[in-house]
DNA sequence: TTGTATGCGTTATCAC
DNA sequence: GTGATAACGCATACAA
């Protein structure tokens, strides 16, 4: 210790008022050694009740607080989670986010956050998770299997624990997410059921991101099985948002109308709000003249009249489970068994194309 | 150096596989000291050229990554930014953390995400504070004035530069917000120009945030100096959210039966659209038989259909500035001038309480 | 049960 | 320009 020791009789007691209080300054108030103050904040059980008490009392007086730097170096770990989750103002990310954040700091982990642009990612993901290393995390949660190639080489190169957040299948790691084709199935076949035949589909870029690609091929497949019909000019590509639920859906009633499909599939509940607002803007009456489906990330569709009928998906889920493996894994405990997310359909209001007399027939016939 | 040096000319040239590499490792295989390597990463004009491109090549080889916690021991800083925001799935707040986390990470600076929930926050803020604290951040922002009386004190015992986001003139520390009264006004000023007088509030909980507070506060002075009646059956807080508002707007319907309000106003854009929902649902046309205006935090109200009118709130914009504002204080600079953050009525099918004939007058009469 | 001593991996202060 | 060396504040193995 260089530092002078202050008269310890002076009044208030605080040596230096510019320096942060250490170890050391509660072990000399409690008159015990800095290793003894250390076992009696972090190990209780090591110590005898008398000075433990004395120095909880020291170390409340002098207002001290761990240095965090300090005994993530002694202990080699930080205590510290990051999620490497892309630009999430306007989608249903933050809800994943927040139950991750929740489960781990109810476990005393902190959640450091990254949360680049997708371009910026894709542009410079080493230079991006580098930057979370250096920070010092004890794992990582990503979002999606989707990762550029160097993510992973780098990841393994450090043996830091991770998990891919919405993702199913990866050979890369470690995934948490739900069987996006069975979502997708269960919104076509119901349409299908209805006696819709034609439907139309706006969903995320597929190139983007591998949980609208895999959304997407769920429903080829589905309505191949069917053999409906997936409308061309009622089908395409955005970003997830309200406003480009609306564009896209102007841009869909403008392409088909010639031959519009029945029903219309958004794949998330801000484009199909968005859908809806256009929808009723160009006085198209739903679910009488087109019904409309969607998949319910942010528990959200679900309230949106003209009803929409849902698939609800387990986003919270994801984050709470996410934050579990996590945390096995850094217990060293095993990873807990990869319990199937259940999906739900939430039929609300819907209709068959030929209105209420058909819909209520396909009922009692498909289901 | 306590570990027994491998042969240098190994040959996969990694000493410890499990060991992970650093300052030390590099300067051997660049031949040169530790000093010296630490110089060439982080001040490279202070070394030589040729030195200099050694030292790169050689951490380079080793996939040598920073070790941030002992850079933050040395350095007494931690390059990291604390963000206490409270729940924010399904609110606005995912689209101000993303902007302050743009903002910090361009400039070097991660973000250390803490989003308890409300009660939990209320009940053990201090605890949550010193979580953070001791994971060690140079700064911190946190959500809306109104924080228990602990963390203040906290703050200013660990010197802590700190902003309040979205909140304005608070006496404990510096704030980046707008003027939410002169947000109401806005609202209200337009519908009573519509000739609207009898007006109904659904909005945020005033004894939860300061910013429904404000709002609400706003809305009754802009109500009592336009002479209009905000009709005690249609006026009710509510959490925010779109089943929140859907709901309320369906109490106010019953509620005020006797007789509705020709309009109402929507503490954001959320409890908007839920609010809308309710009146198709209940067959109210809209803004025919009644008018609804909002704030539209998420840049979502703005592509509602049925059209709203709404106020544009700077949501991103604050994230922004709360995140130059902590640089500015972390570099030690002033603080940017508190520009007033602009506020914009976006007038979208507004109709006056007897049809748009007389909306047309009142719209010459009023502005 | 408690004190002592050392290392964690960097940066910074000196010399050279 | 570069190399030694001393902090930084904590945890822990070892002694007592």
């Amino acid at each position: 210790m260089t530092r002078p020791d202050s008269p310890p009789d002076s009044p208030t007691a605080r040596p230096d008022p510019q320096r942060t209080v250490s170890l050391a300054d509660v072990a000399q108030l409690a008159g015990v050694s800095p290793g003894t103050v250390s076992r009696a904040l972090s190990k209780p059980e090591m110590i005898s009740a008398a000075t433990r008490q004395r120095v909880l009392v020291a170390a409340e007086r002098l207002g001290y607080v761990a240095n965090g730097a300090a005994r993530a170096l002694a202990m080699r770990k930080t205590n510290t989670v990051g999620a490497l989750v892309p630009r999430f103002g306007g989608s249903s990310f933050p809800t994943l986010v927040q139950a991750l954040e929740t489960t781990l700091a109810l476990r005393g982990y902190t959640l450091l956050l990254s949360a680049p642009d997708h371009a910026r990612y894709q542009a410079e993901a080493p230079a991006i998770l580098r930057a979370l290393l250096e920070r010092g995390i004890d794992a990582l949660a990503l979002l999606g299997a989707d990762q550029p190639p160097a993510v992973f080489s780098l990841l393994a190169a450090h043996r830091l624990p991770f998990v891919l957040l919405w993702a199913e299948q990866s050979a890369h790691g470690p995934c948490v997410g739900f069987d996006e084709q069975a979502a997708a199935a269960l919104v076509v076949d119901h349409l299908a059921d209805l006696g819709h035949r034609r439907i139309g589909f706006i969903g995320g870029r597929t190139a983007d991101n591998d949980r609208a690609r895999r959304r997407f091929s769920g429903l080829l497949q589905a309505v191949a099985r069917r053999g409906l019909t997936l409308v061309q000019e009622a089908t395409l590509e955005t970003e997830y948002g309200f406003r480009e639920g609306f564009e896209a859906m102007q841009a869909v009633l403008w392409a088909s109308q010639a031959l519009p499909p029945t029903a219309m599939v958004c794949g998330n509940d801000y484009l199909a709000a968005g859908a809806l607002s256009a929808l009723d803007q160009a006085g198209v009456a739903v679910p009488a003249r087109m019904s409309v489906a969607s998949f319910n990330d942010n528990d959200f569709a679900a309230f949106l009249h003209p009803p929409l009928t849902t698939v609800r998906v387990p986003i919270r889920r994801i984050g709470e489970l996410a934050g579990q493996h996590l945390l096995a894994q850094l217990q060293g405990e095993m990873a807990p068994q990869p319990e199937p997310l259940p999906l739900r359909l939430v039929v609300r209001g819907s209709t068959g194309p030929a209105g209420d007399a058909a819909t209520a027939r396909a009922r009692r016939a498909g289901g």
